[in-house]
DNA sequence: CGTACACCCTGGCCGC
DNA sequence: TGCGGCCAGGGTGTAC
């Protein structure tokens, strides 16, 4: 499910659950998702105020005082749920698929649910964050005001991977998947399947400048979403998008001008779609 | 080294 | 209803 969008959608929901707040219990149940859960991680959150949530990429980070950092990423088919402050000090109703749960001094908390369990729990020690190789390798945030189509350009233009890996491979840039690096494709009129070489500077630019359009739009979306559509569960996550390709084969284009018919491919054993007639 | 692919896991949906 | 097949927005290890 998560990308940048719906990842940062979700952290802009828990960072007022739990910033400046003290972990009342943290509950973990089963033994892990892709990895397993650090043995103390429990022990290490309970009783400690958490300082701020941020987002690096598709991982949220949740600084721990005294200096920790709890990771979270939610894999395919994450999603955190908010518990409201209720005033009663219970336990935690854990569902199916949930396999953790902070429940702060007040009552209110998160639950992690991961149905696939490609997602991934951890807690990194003091100053790990920068030696992590989750985190290390990640390139540059989309937004990141240092980059630009040259710099896009640069790093593309002697591959001969296709553009659509290009733009997914989290070591070039950080945050986007199957969904939005297809979307931005179709906005910056490139197939998915052209080689980086074969990518113009005047494209990387209108490249770069599709994904940032792209992934803000989503996320201005996704805001809304969270506070028109609240669902009864509280659950974060899903909510409608303006997808112009992803999940459109047979429809027609939506560019203006365009009589094209939008078609489904496999890549590299995912979906991938595009405009044959104005994508090139 | 860069690139391509299988794989991890479960649930939902569709057609028969 | 039941069942098989296919699909799913992630990262990573392995083989060329």
């Amino acid at each position: 499910m998560p990308e940048l969008p719906e990842v940062e959608t979700v952290r802009r929901a828990i960072a007022p659950v739990l910033e400046g707040r003290r972990i009342r219990a943290a509950l973990v149940r089963g033994t892990g998702l892709r990895h397993p859960f650090p043995r103390d991680l429990g022990q290490s959150l309970t009783g400690r105020r958490v300082e701020g949530v941020m987002r690096r990429a598709k991982y949220l980070l949740a600084g721990i005082e005294g200096g920790a950092t709890l990771l979270v990423h939610l894999g395919m088919s994450g999603t955190i749920r908010i518990l409201p402050a209720d005033g009663k000090a219970a336990g935690i109703a854990m569902g199916r698929h949930d396999h953790f749960a902070l429940q702060m001094n007040d009552g209110s908390g998160i639950v992690l649910r991961d149905p696939r369990r490609f997602g991934q729990l951890d807690l990194l020690a003091p100053g790990a964050m920068e030696t992590d190789p989750r985190l290390a390798l990640l390139g540059p945030e989309p937004f990141d005001p240092e980059i630009d189509g040259q710099w896009l350009w640069t790093r593309i233009h002697r591959s001969r991977a296709g553009i659509k890996a290009l733009l997914m491979d989290q070591r070039l840039i950080a945050g986007l998947g199957n969904i939005y690096a297809l979307e931005a494709l179709h906005l910056a009129r490139i197939r998915p399947t052209r080689r980086g070489c074969r990518v113009s500077r005047a494209e990387a630019t209108r490249l770069l400048e599709a994904v940032r359009h792209v992934l803000g739009e989503a996320i201005a979306a996704g805001g809304s979403s969270i506070r028109d559509h609240r669902r009864p569960d509280g659950a974060l996550g899903y909510f409608q998008q303006t997808l112009r390709v992803y999940g459109r084969a047979g429809a027609s284009c939506l560019r203006p001008g365009c009589t094209g018919t939008i078609r489904r491919t496999v890549q590299a054993g995912r979906s991938s779609f595009h405009c044959p007639a104005c994508q090139r």
